[in-house]
RNA sequence: GGCGACGUAGCUCAGUUGGUUAGAGCAUCGGAAUCAUAAUCCGGGUGUCCGGGGUUCAAGUCCCUGCGUCGCUACCA
């Protein structure tokens, strides 16, 4: 038992210690070999790199596979009612069996084998910086024990955390956006854009509702929406909707397309790289590119004189969105397909299709790609997001009823602060010097987080004296210091009137 | 305290193996344009690259140190 003393915080009660059986995970045994198969992996990113090598040189422990648990996935072994797998254990083999299963729905039993067993396969893990080990040390020495040779993770480019308004999210305290919520007030396509566009590759990255609207409207719509629409709404008004390639491209054209193609190309490498934050940049300059291009070319001036190099504006234009279209899949893929519809091009293509020019795009029906978000929409987020912050403390888990006998064991009261210090080698501790009335105590109490020594002096401060005294960091704690918690805050109580101390509190 | 990171423009963030006058978007100010979803385009930056040392011909980038923030971890009787 590692725990001092616990007690559960739901019904005050001591826990019983039982005896179990469980099954183990040798990971020690498999320390030589994750190492050298971790050596290989120098292209890993560095934050992964740091991570498990932390826990190598910590030195690897044996790991509980099993739980004592009425849910999850039974042990298929005899006489072992009541045991399931540890969650860590069994989630990773499902990647396995739903390609098992896959490949079962469509009949070739045998298909998964091409992915799980050919050493050809990159198989890449995306996850949060919390699953690392999961899978660079559990689920690996996993899959090193089979007779059969399973592929190995070939990369596993983890993420940081993002934060929702400059705070840490937190599901128990509904801190965080619930994408069934999100949907029912905005197109998902908006959340893929903005996440991509600010997602925590490098480090930990915030999520606001302004920012929200402000990459939607900004970026979505005024660049790349716009770009399609001022496009199209005039192909349609001068030239009925058709705009054909021109015999040969001015100059100006050529090096548009050319710096198009550049971008697109490193669109594609940035994708392969994980680098979907860049490749969202990447992808919305060319859009730029193209606003740009429309500006410098005049259209609704060369269309009354020189029809042909309004045209050929267009055709440009329309070729920028087309290749946009293909490399903006990834990240928004319902916009992209309509825009694809609207130029009257296949929905089937393939990355290297960018470099087909067709010979004339068909513009017939107009529609928005994108909506704005007006500011009203965004209040209305914040003001969910405030009644869920006050609506953190739902209901209290009361204690049991105790009697008043029970009450009077406790002997509270009022101590004045003589002396207060950090400990040191400790960041909560901090070391007490008071007087309850007619002694002197030394308090441990963890409240270093929260206030200062100095501002502690002179307080008087409710009590707990009759507490058995224990040691804390080799120092003797003989009373408890009573305070108010309050999520991350916590606050000391204080008489309302000016009392002596020593005065019990009943 | 230990381990791991982070600190770049008002805001959100890029900055490849150290190499010209440190960048983008937003915001802000000024201008152009009128095809377009009041959209677009051009121009405007005195940033102690957290502070202080050091290595180097050269440091935002490497090393040491201090401060601050965050995560994991131990001690909140």
């Amino acid at each position: 038992m590692d725990l001092i003393e616990p007690v559960s915080k739901l019904s005050g009660d001591k826990p019983v210690i039982k005896e179990t059986t469980h099954w183990y995970l040798d990971l020690p045994k498999f320390e030589q070999e994750l190492r050298s198969w971790l050596k290989t992996k120098d292209y890993w990113k560095d934050n992964v790199k740091n991570f498990i090598m932390g826990w190598l040189d910590e030195g690897l422990k044996q790991r509980a596979i099993t739980r004592d648990l009425d849910w999850g996935v039974p042990i298929p072994l005899e006489n072992t009612e009541g045991k399931v797998l540890y969650v860590w254990f069994d989630a990773p083999i499902g990647y396995l069996s739903s390609t098992k299963e896959w490949a079962e729905k469509i009949g070739e039993p045998e298909k998964w084998k091409d992915y799980w067993l050919d050493k050809k396969t990159k198989m890449i893990h995306f996850l949060g910086k919390d699953n690392i080990p999961f899978h660079t040390i559990i689920w690996p020495a996993m899959l090193m024990e089979q007779k059969q040779q399973f592929v190995l993770p070939y990369d596993v480019p983890a993420n940081e955390y993002l934060n929702l308004e400059g705070k840490k999210m937190s599901t128990s305290r509904n801190w965080t956006v619930w994408v069934e919520d999100f949907l029912k007030y905005f197109d998902g396509e908006y959340l893929r854009y903005v996440l991509a566009a600010n997602a925590p590759e490098s480090k930990d990255s915030d999520f606001s509702w302004k920012d929200f609207q402000a990459k939607v409207n900004n970026e979505l719509n005024n660049v790349l929406g716009n770009l399609a629409n001022r496009t199209f709404v005039f192909s349609k008004k001068y030239f009925d909707g058709y705009v054909t390639r021109p015999d040969k491209l001015s100059k100006k054209a050529e090096t548009t397309l050319e710096k198009v193609f550049g971008h697109a190309k490193k669109t594609g490498k940035a994708f392969k790289n994980y680098q979907v934050r860049k490749a969202t940049k990447l992808f919305m300059d060319i859009a730029r590119i193209g606003n740009r291009y429309f500006d410098e070319t005049k259209p609704w001036e060369t269309v009354k004189q020189e029809k042909k190099k309004a045209e050929e504006t267009l055709y440009i234009c329309c070729s920028i969105l087309r290749i946009i279209s293909i490399i903006a899949t990834p990240v928004i893929p319902k916009g992209m397909k309509r825009l694809r519809l609207m130029l009257d091009l296949k929905d089937n293509y393939l990355w290297e299709d960018q470099a087909k020019n067709p010979k004339e795009y068909q513009i017939d029906k107009i529609e928005r790609l994108f909506e704005k978000i007006d500011d009203k929409e965004i209040e209305k987020q914040y003001e969910i997001l405030g009644d869920r912050r006050s609506d953190q403390n739902p209901q209290h888990e009361h204690k049991p009823e105790i009697q008043f006998e029970d009450f009077m064991k406790m002997e509270i009261r009022i101590a004045k602060i003589l002396k207060a210090e950090k400990i040191k080698k400790s960041n909560k501790l901090l070391k007490l010097e008071v007087n309850i009335g007619n002694e002197e105590r030394t308090v441990v109490a963890g409240i270093s987080k929260y206030y200062k020594p100095e501002n502690l002096i002179g307080k008087k401060v409710p009590m707990l004296v009759n507490l058995k005294a224990r040691k804390v960091m080799g120092i003797e704690s003989q009373a408890m210091i009573l305070a108010a918690e309050d999520k991350d805050e916590l606050a000391l109580l204080h008489p309302d009137k000016d009392v002596n101390e020593g005065s019990e509190i009943s």
